[in-house]
DNA sequence: TTGAAAGCGCTAACAT
DNA sequence: ATGTTAGCGCTTTCAA
């Protein structure tokens, strides 16, 4: 075989995106109505079980587009439609546990109902982020946003490009969009509840960024319960959102001499627990610690962790739920607030006597 | 205001999906057109930097949109351009940390190249599996696919359907579909030196689910060292996939007397690390432990585990760039492996005197 | 360089 | 009950 004599560029590369099984060009509804003898309206009306189509009619239209391995172009509905079946879900950062169960929960309720579902990681541009969205907006029929850093109102102008939306951990005043969100306070509440009721009367803050809402919101409860119930000494160290950061801050937990800590989230808390098991501090002997979010590894920690689970892939489930009813048409739903609910393990016991 | 006096149902809920951000209809090409006193092809080409538009009148035409705030219908591109930019990954868990790499980096990678990417979890439906894969395809420009479950033959027929099309974890016989595969084989081995060079002469290995193709692979690499080496003795344990499985284990574990456990992947680690630590086993003192894949919290435990590193984020990476090469029309890339990288850590150590 | 017109594949009035 | 027709919004020959 020489070079020259290969095949010469067919139009082979025009098929490309319309070969089906067998080479040939994917079957369309003309084809199909073509050779069962009927209109592509009456094709139409079968594929979609639409109106009483004569039995027998049906059965040759069904015949043919068996024969033809046809079925309707999705790309073709959604514009004939106006809508796409899909969804899209933007999240900041998708290495985030509780995010990846937000995101299972909104999969699994969407794919059983029919629809696909388009994923964005906004990542740390928040510059690109409202373009980002916009654009995902117009492949598809709703959003799920959590965009925790972006203004308010910023938000509030996105927000009807978006619509149909549903906010993940963000309100918008005016109550035009449904939204979804974790109980910070009363999460941070039951955790001090329960080191209270251990007899801990020093517990160290480790604070999560401070630009967060979320630790503005836990800081704001324990500095109010602290004022409030004069029950205990609040201790606040800066420390952030990851293993490491809890690691790092171990060494400085045990200088204060509080008896208990409560992290920012379940990472700092795992951070923390390794760093006092390397300083020889025994948890929770002589120092009791408490996570947040109960991310799936909180229970194989040793010891296992003492958290407060934010039901994460519920609120992806429900996220489907509202938007499916704007989809429908139906008034935007109240926001809803999930309350975490406590899991007391391993890692928090009694007050060591200090 | 009385009810009945409230406004009548009007053509409102028509316009619902073509409604823009000041409830206007959203902009279509022909306003557009019609706004710049030129024709749908001139505002076409204008906004996709075609050919050589008259200065002019590619302002006239920017400024229209502009006034107008146009973007084109990402949809009715899809239809008439028979592409849609968007691919789809296809996976039988997110609950894995593996995929959810995978996924992270396929998101990434497919997004810097403005592509989207639509997911769908296979779940527990074998069954489904291939519809589900057939109706994305046709959402979608290409697909990645991981289908450890999936019966070779029922992969080949499926394979034509899906084109363009990557594999993970699995290959095809006639290197017409790309595909990216982890060596089990080598990571194994390894592994096995590794506990080999700190004395282990006897080793366990906590099997995988018996229908997993990379349990087999597994299995087979450690009868063929134990055999051809003799240079160890290894004992079998069923065992599974989870933290559970793993540390139901521990028990039988310490009775066989071995020194050293090669698990089938970092859950089940986790788990027999647990167990093992409930037993008060000392870890690696008195029994060396080794995960496999590396996910994110293997660096937490304590100890932290010995494991390979699965590169789960690259091959995400790597299965965009594959998939975007057969999308231009490259010829399909050779299937490739990649060599998981031993990771050394707290949780393997010289063998005891046993 | 620009415009007219014919699709892309499907749906939905409107007739019959 | 079925067919005809006119879009959905954009791209792309083909002429001019």
């Amino acid at each position: 075989m020489v070079a020259a004599l290969g095949s010469p560029p067919g139009p082979a590369a025009e098929w490309r995106w319309a070969m089906g099984d067998n080479g040939r060009p994917t079957a369309t509804i003309s084809r199909v109505a073509e050779a069962a003898g009927v209109s592509r309206a009456t094709v139409s009306r079968v594929m979609n079980g639409r109106s009483t189509v004569a039995p027998e009619l049906a059965e040759r239209v069904l015949a043919a587009a068996r024969a033809l391995d046809y079925a309707p172009s999705p790309v073709a509905r959604s514009l004939a439609l106006g809508r796409t079946a899909t969804i899209s879900l933007i999240v900041p950062d998708l290495a985030n546990p509780t995010f990846q169960e937000v995101l299972r929960g909104l999969s699994q309720a969407a794919g059983e109902h029919g629809h696909r579902l388009l994923i964005a990681e906004s990542a740390e541009h928040v510059e690109d982020e409202e373009v980002l969205a916009v654009e995902a907006r117009r492949r598809c029929d709703g959003i799920v946003l959590a965009s925790p850093r972006l203004p308010a109102e910023d938000l509030g102008r996105l927000a009807q490009q978006l619509s149909p939306l549903v906010l993940i951990n963000r309100t918008l005043p005016g109550g035009g969009v449904p939204s979804l969100s974790v109980d910070h306070a009363a999460g941070i509440g039951d955790l001090v509840a329960h080191l209270l009721s251990l007899g801990h009367r020093k517990i160290v803050y480790l604070a999560g960024p401070p630009a967060s809402i979320s630790n503005q919101d836990r800081l704001d409860v324990l500095l109010r319960l602290s004022r409030e119930g004069r029950a205990f000494e609040l201790v606040e160290l800066a420390c952030g959102s990851m293993f490491e950061d809890g690691h790092a801050m171990a060494g400085a937990v045990v200088g204060t001499g509080a008896t208990a800590v409560v992290a920012y989230n379940d990472m700092v808390a795992f951070g923390t627990l390794s760093g006092l098991h390397e300083l020889g501090v025994a948890v929770p002997q002589q120092i009791s610690i408490t996570g947040f979010d109960d991310i799936p590894f909180a229970r194989f920690t040793t010891p296992p962790l003492t958290t407060t689970a934010v039901p994460a892939n519920a609120i992806g489930r429900d996220a489907w739920t509202r938007l499916w009813a704007l989809l429908e048409g139906s008034p935007a739903t109240p926001p809803a607030t999930y309350r975490p609910r406590l899991q007391v393990r391993g890692s928090s016991g009694r007050a060591a006597l200090s």
